[in-house]
DNA sequence: CTTTGTGAATTCGTTCACAGCA
DNA sequence: TGCTGTGAACGAATTCACAAAG
């Protein structure tokens, strides 16, 4: 397949939230323009973007919201839903424990590591926090693409090691710790010094 | 000053913490080839981001670190340090007030709101927490000028409206609604669940 | 020689302009 | 007429290629 912009798939995630939330007030169906609007884009961008997942609407009645919002979904997401590893159950790591749980209705399940032995064996919401060294013991890892890690930035490296040992594919990184990993590992860094400090420049410029 | 690409903004972060750690280790003086191995950039890209400041290296040594990560500095932070506000002090906005009142040695001062009147006046780590109704009986507030929001969905529009009321130009979005905000204020999401999605599509691939 | 600084070239992403269709 | 779909034009961001300097 075709490589695809990191940002035309940021924005089909978005196109698809809204329209989940359009459908949810009863709506059906929308123009490009419609869309474009609530999401901060061009029509245009809109319109091209679709064309991307090979979307066709009509001039007539614009985009169909179910049939979009299906044709997204198929083209995002993992047929089978998606598991996910949180590696550091600290107050961060419960943080996002607790919004995934609630939030995310296509994760199939989540698994919890930590490094500190204090933190084994013990639950969140009814899951057991298992310790990052057995991460071969646990059967659920076999359908884990995608980690976690809000360790301490001293463990962030051998963690994420272990973690692509394991099998690993994608990272969401709260760490400030810029990690090494091998080219076929997509790394999304989210800590949140960076973007405080680039607000804080723009908010001081207007 | 001439509007300087958002890009550049945080690589030239990115490259002041890598400053800041070889300095920690001893080192003196690195060539653009080192800083860019470090930050997972190419060398050109961090002599031209260090032409947008005006900072001279020497073919010879490269640059100072010293000196360069002051060059920054002064070009991205306040002068006097900056004032940030935290709405929302559920167990995310907990997480990072801590993270904050730690890590971040250029704050002056962090508030912390929120909109629940059972947390009102309560402290975190000595500091108390005010209604966000309040807002404009606060007297730092004057030199606040960026907000953190963790707020639930559903206050998330309303606690923008106040802040902006309150002189607030730079805002941390970490709730999952798109804020209207006037064309002054400058917005970042930090929601995790389109980055969520998007790692999880990259790593499908590879 | 190696490295910086930088105009030119290239690549990537967005928008324009318009053909095609209800 | 409205709108969608899309090649062409444009603009932004990155990389190339090379002059200048120790």
């Amino acid at each position: 397949m075709r490589k695809i912009p990191e940002k035309t798939i940021q924005r089909l995630i978005i196109y698809r939230k809204i329209l989940n939330d359009l459908r949810y007030y009863g709506e059906t169906s929308l123009f490009s323009s419609k869309l474009a609007q609530i999401a901060g884009y061009s029509p245009v961008q809109v319109r091209s973007d679709l064309m991307v997942i090979g979307y066709q609407g009509t001039p007539a009645r614009g985009y169909d919201i179910d049939d979009l919002e299906t044709s997204i979904g198929s083209f995002i997401d993992a047929p089978k839903g998606e598991g996910i590893a949180i590696v550091g159950i600290g107050s961060l790591g419960k943080s996002m424990f607790e919004y995934c749980y609630w939030k995310c209705p296509n994760l199939s399940s989540i698994l919890l590591f930590d490094v500190d032995s204090v933190l084994i064996g013990s639950k969140v919401e009814g899951t057991e926090i298992h310790h990052i060294n057995d991460i071969d013991k646990v059967q659920e890892m076999e359908k884990t693409r995608v980690a976690i890690i809000t360790v301490p930035p001293e463990n962030a490296q051998d963690v994420t090691d272990m973690l692509i040992l394991a099998g690993i594919k994608g990272i969401l990184n709260y760490t400030p710790v810029r990690l090494k990993v091998p080219d076929d590992v997509f790394v999304e860094e989210m800590d949140m010094i960076v973007p405080l400090e680039k607000v804080a420049f723009y908010a001081r410029q207007s």
